[in-house]
DNA sequence: ACTGTTTTGACAGTGACTGACAGATATGTC
DNA sequence: GACATATCTGTCAGTCACTGTCAAAACAGT
């Protein structure tokens, strides 16, 4: 027991590893046969394992599909702690959907994006797991925003506030719904922008 | 072949009438033991038929848990076709929401709704199934929103569009919410109204 | 080489859901 | 009332997602 921590440290990154595999084949074999005709066992003999250890990596098939999504809530609580307090929840929110704007910079990871958000929308299951994830993230970044509020020693309207994220997201998916649709039709930043100027909240949002 | 369409007639009501039996008893049954603790067996059971019967009539058990919200769908639509097309998709809206506040006007109906809310949250699966519901529905009136605004000679910007009925959406949630935390706390309508009034869209919402 | 930990595969089992078929039931005609 | 027909229902077999269990295998440190 030399090093325990350096152990259990190259154990996950080992774990990681496996994990974003899978989740590359997944991705890969949704994208040609769609999510509700690709088995788990698909999946796993593609990697080479058993049905078994798939299930000791995702919780669920979903998971496979959804695993991007993992990532960038993290990406997006990150975000919004970098912001300072005294901004405007409503601007704060539209700095964290940077994460977005950004990743859709590159042309080539643009289109890993539209094909995700393709084969999402064609299973309505699949879309039901994503909306889920979706209110899980407004659900932490509202708490953040609560308690960066109560720092600040305002006391926030609770409800208000989880209205204003829930509305922010309205805007960020109807920015996405755009550039699905319309391929190259407008920017994305260039949308969010316009719609989120549209939504912004009169006062104190 | 008398008369064809009063048989059919009746068999849409018998159809009806089953349905809604099925649904009340699962409801029961939910609010008890919980969505995922309950199988689909138990639920026939309890209104005596067979599983192959159960799946005649819901497409799946989330279905037969979620129910009522089919038929309030229904009826935040009508709501919106009885709005004039002159009026500004945020108001209309909040006369569509009025649907959920008169049916929590009265007790009964209002604990009702909060138990079903209370299993719907308490189960992962449950929850992104009302989720996707809620998202086909805000669907639905955004295309209706879309042919009335087209139709009154207006041509709407379309994600902006979808992005305030998003925003109405999370209002409602929001007020939602606050009822199912403190109990008899604050009435929905006047959270309701406080909320949309907050994120009102600036300009042509 | 030895030992304790972790990972894995094989197996069996549950629960949601579907297709196929045959018997029961109801409806309309004579 | 007898009969033909459309619909409803239960049974059965099968697929797929997912879980618990256990023993073999891969791996770590000594």
């Amino acid at each position: 027991m030399t090093d325990m921590a350096n152990t259990n440290g190259l154990r996950e990154v080992s774990r990681r590893a496996v994990r974003s595999k899978i989740a590359q084949a997944a991705e890969e074999l949704f994208a040609v046969k769609g999510f509700d005709a690709t088995t788990v066992d698909d999946i796993a003999e593609s990697v080479g394992m058993s049905q078994r250890t798939f299930f000791r990596y995702f919780a669920s098939k979903e998971d496979a599909a959804l695993d991007s999504f993992e990532r960038q809530s993290d990406d997006f609580l990150a975000r919004l702690a970098g912001r300072p307090s005294e901004e405007a929840p409503w601007d704060s929110l539209r700095r964290v959907f940077d994460v977005v704007v950004e990743q859709c910079a590159d042309a080539g990871h643009r289109e890993r994006v539209a094909a995700v958000h393709r084969f999402i929308e064609a299973s309505p299951t699949l879309l039901a797991a994503y909306l889920q994830k979706m209110d899980c993230l407004q659900q932490r970044l509202l708490e953040a925003l609560v308690a960066r509020s109560s720092a600040n020693g305002r006391t926030a309207d609770e409800p208000v506030l989880r209205a204003v994220v829930g509305a922010a997201f309205a805007c960020l998916q109807a920015a996405l719904a755009r550039t699905a649709d319309s391929l190259e039709g407008e920017d994305i930043a260039t949308c969010l922008d316009r719609v989120m100027a549209a939504l912004r909240p009169s006062c104190c949002g």
